[in-house]
DNA sequence: TTATTATGCATAAGAAAATTATGTATATAT
DNA sequence: ATATATACATAATTTTCTTATGCATAATAA
């Protein structure tokens, strides 16, 4: 699948968000986790992700944890308390983008509800 | 104000649906209709504005006729036939990521309604 | 009357965030 | 043996934006 450009600049969020409901994650296993939600629609790319993860590290919002499991390499993260705080900021945002979207968009349906 | 990087990849989007809804419009107006419609939320810079209005006309999608109004130049846009069909799309795209976002980001909300 | 704001277009330089294409390595299934 | 799944990583390129300019006319404020 090629993902609509729409998802551009909203991987952060989502990272953020499957961290603050899960503790922690490794990177395949947001791959997998946002692939089984969206049904397939949404797939997040290696080159897409790691460098974002690496990027959210850099900035202090998430800590690692490597692990070894069945002789592989696995990098855990979760958010610190500057990205649990963050992730609040983000999660405002996107509510916001989408009430904005959908009265640009549907200007005729009321827009509230959903959060 | 500082758009939000999830507005990245919704600007055809915008100025498509706009056009679909309005008939034909020149760029200024999609700059004013989109801050007066968020209540001054988003706002299209030029910058990125004009070069995508020159895309989608390279494209086929839009149309393009020159006017002069109280001596100042103006460039209406509408949609093309290829691209009222295209409209359909890509709106059809955005209600898709919504959901996704939705589904992802509050996953015991019930996500439809809205569209 | 002069300066600022609003209207209206345009483009160039740079940044941000992705895609695409690789690369390494282990485990499992065919 | 070969392909698929798991698990990480990065480099080159593309897409899409921000920021900074530039030009020009009209209206408004100082």
């Amino acid at each position: 699948m090629k993902n609509s450009p729409l998802y551009k600049g909203s991987l952060t969020t989502i990272i953020m968000k499957l961290l603050e409901e899960n503790g922690r994650m490794y990177g395949y296993e947001i791959t997998q986790k946002v692939k089984k939600t969206t049904n397939g629609e949404l797939n997040i790319t290696e080159g897409a992700l790691y460098p974002a993860l690496h990027k959210l590290e850099a900035e202090g919002l998430l800590d690692v944890e490597v692990a070894k499991v069945d002789n592989r390499m696995r990098k855990y993260y979760k958010l610190t308390e500057s990205g649990k705080k963050e992730t609040v900021n983000r999660l405002e945002e996107l509510e916001e983008f989408i009430r904005n979207m959908q009265t640009l968009v549907n200007p005729k349906t009321n827009p509230d509800l959903q959060f």
